[in-house]
DNA sequence: ACTCGATATCGATATCTATCAATGTTTGTG
DNA sequence: CACAAACATTGATAGATATCGATATCGAGT
């Protein structure tokens, strides 16, 4: 593995390498409809609306979720095939 | 996903989410007989002697990585099936 | 236009992390 | 036992990160 390509693929598995932002992707994954907004996330978290929207915007940064703002609310979902080609990395390593 | 179990897989998404510990356990498995030693990854990663074995630690407290002392030699290779398990989650939430 | 509610950004701080130089430990060899 | 090689550990430091409080922005309704 190339220096580039590992630099590339460390910063999408930092961005899923935090135990609150692993709850994120899995509480917007199994939500109604597949997407969540932020006064949804910040209660279960126990976080602050700021912690949270902090966290989201990593995962945005990363590829991971897509950020779509419709009216007041920011909903948040997971961009397919995101994760996919970071456990194919994982898989193929066996 | 609870939160203990989260602080769990972050843990292991940490030890992986560097670009040199990717590369390293990229070598380890692409290396004959999938094991190498710590001689044989620091010319690769361009990194001293002491922060290759740093980061080996980190992989093996993860669970990633297992150690095996034969002689002077310190041998790395993966732990099978931990990287699956992280694959897993990650497909889990497409 | 004014206000309110939802979200983002900023500033500050405490904690963690990666790296290296120096040193310690262990193992094989003469 | 002394020495050398492979590896681990320690100490120090610069850079990254998580969290929070305060503030700014943005859209909806009155």
């Amino acid at each position: 593995m190339s220096a580039a390509r590992a630099l590339e693929l460390s910063k999408q598995f930092k961005a899923i390498a935090d135990p609150n932002r692993l709850r994120l992707v899995s509480l917007i994954s199994s939500s109604d409809g597949s997407e969540a907004c932020v006064c949804d996330l910040t209660e279960p978290l126990g976080l602050g609306q700021p912690t949270v929207s902090h966290h989201l915007k990593i995962l945005v940064d990363a590829g991971i979720l897509h950020r779509e703002k419709r009216g007041v609310w920011a909903y948040y979902s997971l961009v397919p095939g995101a994760l996919n080609t970071l456990a194919d990395v994982l898989s193929e390593s066996r």
